[in-house]
DNA sequence: TACAATGGCTAACGGTGTTAGCTAGCCCTG
DNA sequence: CAGGGCTAGCTAACACCGTTAGCCATTGTA
């Protein structure tokens, strides 16, 4: 539902309830569940959009990686990926996943840009948890005050890219 | 509160609720308010706690770090550490830290021995992306069932101790 | 024209964190 | 020893949350 994702990506994914979402469609709370049977389905099928659209831009930059190499190319597009969209970036990769909500394939296709990157399925895994480390951890600021954060994501990019 | 940790650590974080640890304790909900401001402060000296505990056992990683070597032996605690308390380790990791509620210092030492690992203070900072991605996302089952997480931590540790 | 499905509604339930206001007991002081 | 304040409990209540039950008007179809 494009109210919620957009309710979700202006105040952020607390904002999002259910009597909220209906106020800003103009009915009560209990006429969506004619639509979707709880809220964390609601929350899947932006979470499936937000999938489709992210792992696209990573399919862009892996296919066109320009003279960066796969790796860093892959890396910038997580990282503007992710913190063009905060709120999204958490709904879609915080907590557990409702799987059987989602279409199905989806996850893997939008973890597929790591593989292509890394030819190594180890190393792919590895490098998508540096990078989704990175961003959850300078979305929740937990980095200290004053930190290069370019200059890490350069780090751990120079430690995967050999 | 020694009661509030045995809660979360047993039945998850969303278990510990006002009510709930007020019924354990024989107290009613609105007493706890004479001991913690508000939630958030009571979660704050659990964390406090935590964040000693947990950052005693990568200090002694990086002090005594045997034939490993000091990167890989702080990997191995600090997954050891995570998977060994995992509901804390949430709580410690995921979202804003309540840095007013906590003791002074003790989050900069906790991440010390990153630093003493790689020498160097942006790479200690990609590699704790990296620990806590993996850990993360392990917590969550965001990876693909069957992954050989053994596998992806050594390939982590190999880009990083290269 | 009758019927069933759709999609809205109100009322309500049990849960959450939190506040207000009261009170019983304790300690310190006059 | 009397009195006053502080501590730490209590009940009642508030606003909000996701969700369910049950009702009803509209719509599309047989």
């Amino acid at each position: 539902m494009t109210a919620a994702r957009r309710i979700i990506e202006g105040e952020g994914e607390e904002a999002l309830t259910m009597r909220r979402l209906a106020s800003t469609l103009g009915l009560q709370a209990p006429s969506l569940y004619k639509h979707f049977a709880t809220k964390r389905a609601l929350e899947a099928a932006v979470i499936d959009q937000a999938l489709l659209e992210f792992g696209s831009r990573l399919h862009a930059a892996v296919a066109a990686p320009g003279r960066l190499g796969a790796v860093r190319s892959l890396l910038a597009a997580y990282r503007a990926a992710a913190l063009a969209h905060p709120a999204l970036y958490r709904l879609v990769t915080v907590g557990p996943l409702p799987r059987e909500d989602l279409t199905p394939g989806l996850e893997d296709w939008a973890g597929e840009p790591f593989f292509s990157a890394t030819g190594d399925p180890w190393l792919a895994q590895a490098l998508f948890s540096f990078a989704h480390g990175m961003v959850i951890l300078e979305l929740d600021d937990r980095f200290p005050a004053g930190s290069d954060l370019d200059r890490t994501w350069k780090a751990g990019a120079a430690a995967f890219s050999r």
